[in-house]
DNA sequence: GTAGGGTTAG
């Protein structure tokens, strides 16, 4: 056998071997033993080339490909691929241009790459041209190239939904040698009939014989560009066509589910998945989540994740956006200290999806930790998490840190605007809030309905009417945006603290919605404001059509029977809903220090340093009774006797967690409250005098807004 | 050659 041969036998043993058992070092003998057989042939380089491509040893390959004056196909193509699997895409495709302009015709296998690369890089001209140049060449028949195309095309179709750009243009169509072979008149015709942005279907219909992976290529590509339902008609196509659905096809159909809300179907699936054991698959495991998350089956979200034999950075991310939209802020937060110990990297996605758990729980020294995490990644000029920063601080009451935030960010879409103008909003600052939202509309960024109920919101604790009205009427026809159940109350809300009691009802009625017990609630809380017991009663009673458990109505009622001096039908309410077992929450307020989160409840002794806040409390009501303090007993409604209306008063949730704030940071420093619900009366006067005797700045956020007290004023000047 | 996770409200 002469030496080259020898070679050749080794060369196609080796390839012919399980990949398994093919280590580079052989590659690397198998190299040296063919330098002394044959050295530097064109063929033998190629070969050796397509070796080292197949271990993705770019630097080997790239090193023997640049020996050849005129490298053969099996080169290019191996170049190509291996740039492509090493993600360096404009490489692989500079690489196919250049093999075009040596005159060489690609063949078949090298498509998939090349094709992949204009979808990485988002260049649809690109891979028009390619696609006509695979019909020039008549491979537009083979299996793996069709797949490619189907492929891209759908990509591109969600690329335009999303309004992605274009790519730069990059024709090698036009630049093609008219000499090809098979370039006809015939083959000319059919790319213009099948290049286009509906190619998905065409190429599909064309396509001689489909797999498995075509189907999941269309199902994907449906699901994605949200065509739910020809998406799971192409499923039981794929069916009928005798072929098996596998973890591909159900991590595309899970998502479908999870948009549907369909539980049932989504648990069909899980069964499927079991069935076929692909339960275990990553991909499935974090749409299993998903699912069940957007279902509002935190549980089951955490049993699927719980039982996965192995996770990645995307079933950690999964899991702690389940719970965090779930509202299990606290597990959330437990799940990304776990995937910290886990030794797992939080991603970009990690950050957005956790921040919420922070601004809802109003924890700024977490909030800010993460913000240092974040800025130490490298992620502050993520969108997603920039905004999630927005509605953090601003939500933990340091409007300023959200505003510069705001500032910072280079690009402002519809999330970012909206988070910064309830922030405005929530913090009272009415006119900003307005003045930001058209400075958005005048930057062309569209609102949707969440910035509609940021705007509602900003005139609702500003007193602002007028400009509600405006914004009221405007909505549908400036932007197709029909008023919803928050916009509605938003508007019953400042018609009803404006004293327009009647208008309120009134509007109410006429919605073209059903109103829900929680608007009419809105409007039965002015009338307790108010005074009008009467309307009170009518709107109780709209409610308990609706909402016969509503437990904010009968202790609305109950006060307001008390106010007017009528305790048994106060009682009778009390009683009514003792029966019915519905317990009113009780007023929580919580304060961190030193990043430790204290909780208060009214009335409640059993803070290790009780004594140390009665007393404050008790000095703290001799200094402000001096500046004026006389307390408001008409806000507490319990049938008791004056002296222990004062000390009802005094014990409120709000004031111990002031008085504990007091005692244990320095003088001066800002003090920011949580509350479950809103102030009473009497505590936002009281606080006001305690901020001017104190020389304090005191936030505090209610379930519906900031506080801003300083120097015995407030920031929503006595209007919320 | 094909698949999964994110921000604003509630």
């Amino acid at each position: 056998m002469t030496s080259s041969s020898m070679a050749k036998t080794l060369v196609k043993t080796f390839l012919k071997a399980p990949h398994s058992l093919k280590t580079k070092i052989q590659a690397k003998q198998l190299h040296a033993q063919f330098l002394k057989t044959q050295p530097y042939s064109p063929s033998s380089t190629s070969i050796l080339i397509s070796i080292y491509a197949n271990f993705n040893l770019l630097q080997h390959s790239l090193l023997l490909f640049n020996s050849l004056n005129s490298p053969p196909l099996l080169a290019w193509k191996s170049i190509i691929k291996c740039y492509s699997s090493s993600g360096l895409f404009a490489n692989s495709l500079t690489c196919f241009v250049k093999m075009r302009s040596f005159g060489i015709h690609p063949d078949h296998s090298m498509f998939p790459f090349v094709i992949k690369a204009c979808v990485f890089l988002k260049n649809l001209r690109l891979g028009e041209s390619i696609h006509g140049c695979i019909i020039r060449l008549g491979l537009d028949f083979d299996l793996f190239t069709g797949n490619a195309l189907l492929n891209m095309y759908a990509k591109f179709q969600s690329l335009q939904l999303k309004g992605g750009s274009k790519g730069f243009a990059f024709n090698v169509f036009d630049g093609m040698p008219k000499s090809d072979e098979l370039c006809g008149r015939l083959t000319q015709e059919r790319a213009k009939s099948v290049i286009g942005l509906d190619s998905v279907t065409k190429v599909l219909e064309m396509m001689p014989q489909r797999d498995v992976v075509s189907y999941n290529t269309v199902i994907a590509g449906n699901a994605q560009n949200g065509l739910y339902e020809e998406a799971l008609r192409m499923v039981r196509e794929m069916g009928s066509a005798n072929m098996k659905p596998d973890s591909f096809t159900l991590s595309s159909v899970l998502p479908i589910f999870a948009e549907y809300v369909d539980v049932m179907k989504g648990k069909e699936i899980h069964g499927y998945a079991i069935r076929h054991l692909f339960d275990s698959d990553f991909y499935i495991g974090s749409s299993l989540i998903d699912m069940y998350a957007n279902c509002a089956r935190i549980e089951d979200s955490c049993r699927v994740f719980s039982l996965l034999p192995k996770r990645d950075d995307i079933s950690w991310n999964s899991i702690i956006a389940a719970c965090v939209q779930n509202g299990v802020f606290d597990e959330g937060l437990k799940l990304f200290r776990r995937m910290l110990t886990a030794k797992v990297k939080p991603r970009d996605v990690t950050f957005s999806s956790i921040m919420p758990a922070c601004a809802y729980l109003t924890t700024l020294h977490l909030g800010k930790q993460l913000h240092g995490y974040i800025i130490r990644g490298g992620f502050d000029d993520n969108v997603f998490i920039a905004s999630s920063l927005v509605d953090m601080y601003a939500k933990c009451g340091n409007i300023k840190a959200a505003g510069w935030i705001f500032d910072q960010m280079e690009h402002h879409d519809m999330v970012s605007w909206t988070a910064i103008i309830m922030g405005h909003a929530l913090h009272g600052h009415g006119h900003d809030a307005l003045s930001l939202f058209k400075h958005m509309e005048k930057d062309g960024v569209k609102p949707n309905y969440v910035s509609y109920i940021a705007v509602f919101t900003a005139c609702s604790h500003a007193g602002l009417m007028d400009e509600a009205w405006r914004f009221f009427n405007g909505m549908s026809q400036n932007h197709g945006i029909k008023p919803g159940l928050e916009h509605y109350a938003a508007m019953a809300d400042l018609l009803g603290r404006a004293g327009k009691l009647n208008e309120a009802y009134e509007f109410i009625s006429r919605m073209h919605i059903a109103p829900t017990g929680s608007i009419w609630s809105t409007l039965l809380s002015a009338c307790r404001v108010h005074k009008n017991l009467e309307l009170g009663e009518k709107v109780a009673k709209e409610i308990f059509k609706v909402d016969p458990e509503n437990v904010g109505a009968y202790v609305l009622m109950s006060n307001m029977y008390a106010a007017s001096r009528r305790w048994k039908e106060a009682a009778k309410m009390r009683i009514f809903m003792k029966k019915k077992g519905i317990r009113k929450e009780p007023a929580c307020s919580w304060i961190e220090v030193k990043n430790t989160v204290h909780t208060f409840i009214s009335g409640d002794k059993s803070h290790p340093l009780y004594d140390r806040i009665f007393q404050a409390l008790k000095d703290l009501l001799e200094q402000i009774e001096r500046e004026g303090y006389i307390p408001d007993t008409n806000e507490d409604f319990h049938d008791v006797d004056e002296e222990q209306k004062k000390y009802l008063l005094f014990s409120h949730s709000e004031r111990l967690a002031l008085a504990f704030g007091i005692l244990s940071t320095p003088a001066g420093t800002t003090i920011r409250i949580t509350k479950n619900i809103r102030v009473c009366v009497d505590c936002h006067t009281a606080i006001k005098l305690i901020s001017k005797v104190v020389q304090r700045e005191i936030i505090v956020r209610d379930n519906s807004r900031f506080h801003h007290f300083k120097d015995g004023k407030c920031s929503c000047r006595d209007y919320w």
